[in-house]
RNA sequence: GCCCCCAUAGCUCAACGGAUAGAGCCGCGGACUUCUAAGCCGCUGAUGUAGGUUCGAUUCCUACUGGGGGCACCA
């Protein structure tokens, strides 16, 4: 029995049909209050007004009808309120959708909804020769989440990053390691030397002149840096690596700018000259007003290529390495202005690449303290952030894997708890909650409810049965459905959000029942097995960690 | 100047054009000798302003106010 919602829906156009009314856009939706059932469809209230029927009474009509093509799956259909229809799953239908989130475990919850599709994501996008910092710390955590819902609809799915890895900014960073000829180490001593670099670029014209000299350089692969520029990168980018492998993320592809420049550089001239671009001021421009969007510079007047152009490279270098039925790239949402102009270039230049391919915002972080600012080097690196909320977790547990697992996923769940694109408002000094509506909360509910399994005999006894169904029963039952609907609006908060309402449905059941030795064990270990692989499987798709206790 | 995004409780966030606008934090008050108290139960509190569309608007449209971001050689 797949998809309930989907079959209450194909009966309700049924009978609408039926009673003669036109197609309209109904919703199926999971009911907001339990206490009215189980799903509730506004298909009365659309369709009474082209009908010329009071909504109410059409409302009646149809209940009934829905009533009787659904057959013994609903207990009860019935009008409500302006008109809506509320439907209440029968005993029998609900046992059997606990019966399969108990028995299939890891496979509860899959959908199919991108089955056979080839989908590319890319994220996280780190600068080599920046330290990661909070704002790389959303992209990554909500990259990996939506790949994961994704994955979890049947899509066959590659993660790709794309690293900057020439241009000024690794300019700076250069200089001042020559400056101060450090032979550097680690990722801090490259982040500091960016910081340094920069303030030198904005306070020092001499300095300019040199970090602007020093891009040229390595750009054009003059040797004189290789070594140094190979080092910086390599130590840049294994600092990444460790933090996406903590993070639980790993790239199938790591595409940097040096690997699209040149390839950017020859389709905006091959652009140029079929008159997508034009040349302006000794630059090649895209010339964007007329369309609605920014004109930008797409190759330098210096001959160097801008990110723009490199965007057009890499969107070629994407399809040559896989070639794919979708490309989501995720960006923070300062850059949605310049890839609606790169979009309309490329929707010139490879219509159909452009066209499956879409650019998503998310919110950067700011602090309540007051901004960050990359060049006054207050940026608060990911690292730190995140050994910061260890600290905290390990003031209540002092086993450093799981004060990692609980700060990983409170960061994470603090991250995907908003819908993606709002900016993430965080107060530094009152540290990060690990009570109350928390990635923690989520998790310790799932430690409970395995712990109780772990103590549950194979020979469990009480065979008596609840007169009505649990709360939690009638919220597990619509997981598949809110992780399809996640994956389909590219909005993991929904998933949040219900986890939420799920782990407070199982930690009133935990308050109120005993599971262990009750007249009801069987029913309730059922209850209990369902819940545990619901809460897994949820917090996978967000890629929040569960520890075996906490 | 032009373009985009945002505005919900004291704070941080939800609400797929629908029913009584939900949570958490903070504050106050409870319960408990049982499977882990990072938990449970209860109380107080909100849609920036003015119009419009709609049977119905936090949601769509217009204007305004306030905030953020972007707009030619930075990424």
């Amino acid at each position: 029995m797949r998809e309930m919602e989907e079959q209450i829906r194909r009966a309700i156009e049924r009978v609408l049909e039926e009673t003669g009314a036109p197609e309209t856009m109904l919703s199926v939706e999971r009911s907001a209050d339990l206490a009215r059932g189980d799903y509730a469809t506004n298909a009365a209230l659309v369709a009474a007004k082209t009908l010329g029927k009071s909504p109410y009474t059409f409302a009646e009509d149809l209940a009934s009808r829905i009533k009787g093509a659904l057959g013994d799956k609903a207990a009860r259909v019935e009008a409500a309120g302006p008109g809506f229809i509320n439907l209440t799953l029968s005993k029998d239908a609900l046992a059997h959708l606990i019966a399969e989130a108990d028995a299939q475990g890891e496979d509860w919850g899959k959908g199919t909804a991108e089955k056979g599709k080839r989908v590319m994501i890319e994220y996280s996008n780190p600068n080599a020769f920046k330290e990661m910092h909070l704002g790389h710390l959303i992209g990554t955590v909500v990259g990996e989440s939506l790949s994961r819902l994704i994955e979890n609809q049947g899509a066959t799915l590659a993660r790709d990053t794309f690293g900057g890895d020439v241009g000024p900014n690794v300019a700076k960073a250069l200089w001042a390691l020559k400056k101060n000829s450090v032979d550097p180490v680690s990722a801090s001593d490259i982040g500091s030397a960016y910081v340094q670099g920069a303030r030198a670029y904005e306070e020092d014209d001499e300095a300019k002149k040199e970090i602007d000299e020093i891009n040229k350089a390595v750009y054009a692969r003059d040797p004189a840096h290789a070594s140094l520029w190979e080092k910086g990168r390599e130590i840049s980018m294994a600092a990444f690596r460790e933090l996406w492998k903590r993070l639980g993320t790993r790239f199938d592809f790591e595409f940097f700018d040096s690997d699209t420049a040149e390839a950017g550089m020859r389709l905006v001239r091959d652009g140029l000259a079929k008159g997508v671009f034009k040349e302006s001021e000794g630059a090649i421009i895209y010339d964007g007003e007329a369309k609605g969007v920014h004109t930008m510079v797409f190759v330098t007047s210096h001959g160097t290529p801008t990110y723009e152009a490199k965007d057009i490279g890499l969107a070629f270098l994407r399809e040559e390495r896989w070639p794919s039925d979708e490309v989501i790239i995720i960006t923070g949402n300062e850059q949605n202005g310049r890839f609606k102009t790169v979009f309309a270039a490329l929707a010139e230049l490879a219509p159909t690449i452009a066209a499956k391919t879409k650019q998503i915002g998310t919110g950067f972080l700011r602090l309540t303290s007051g901004k960050m600012a990359s060049r006054e080097g207050n940026v608060i690196t990911a690292e730190e952030f995140l050994r910061s909320v260890i600290e905290k977790a390990n003031e209540k547990n002092d086993d450093p894997l799981i004060a990692e697992q609980v700060a990983v996923g409170a960061i994470k769940f603090m991250i995907l708890r908003q819908s993606p694109g709002q900016d993430i408002v965080f107060d530094p000094e009152k540290s990060l909650s690990l009570q109350g509506d928390s990635g923690p909360y989520l998790q310790y509910a799932l430690v409970r409810a395995a712990k109780i399994l772990s103590y549950a005999s194979e020979d469990a006894g009480g065979s008596e049965e609840p007169e009505d169904p649990y709360a939690i029963e009638r919220l597990i039952m619509h997981y598949p459905e809110v992780a399809a609907r996640a994956a389909r609006e590219l909005a993991p908060n929904l998933l949040v959000t219900y986890l939420l309402e799920l782990a407070a449905a199982w930690n009133s059941f935990y308050a109120t029942e005993q599971v262990l030795g009750s007249n009801e064990e069987t029913y309730k270990i059922r209850v209990t097995r369902a819940f545990a692989n619901t809460m897994a499987n949820g917090l996978a798709l967000l890629g929040i960690p569960a520890p075996e206790r906490m």
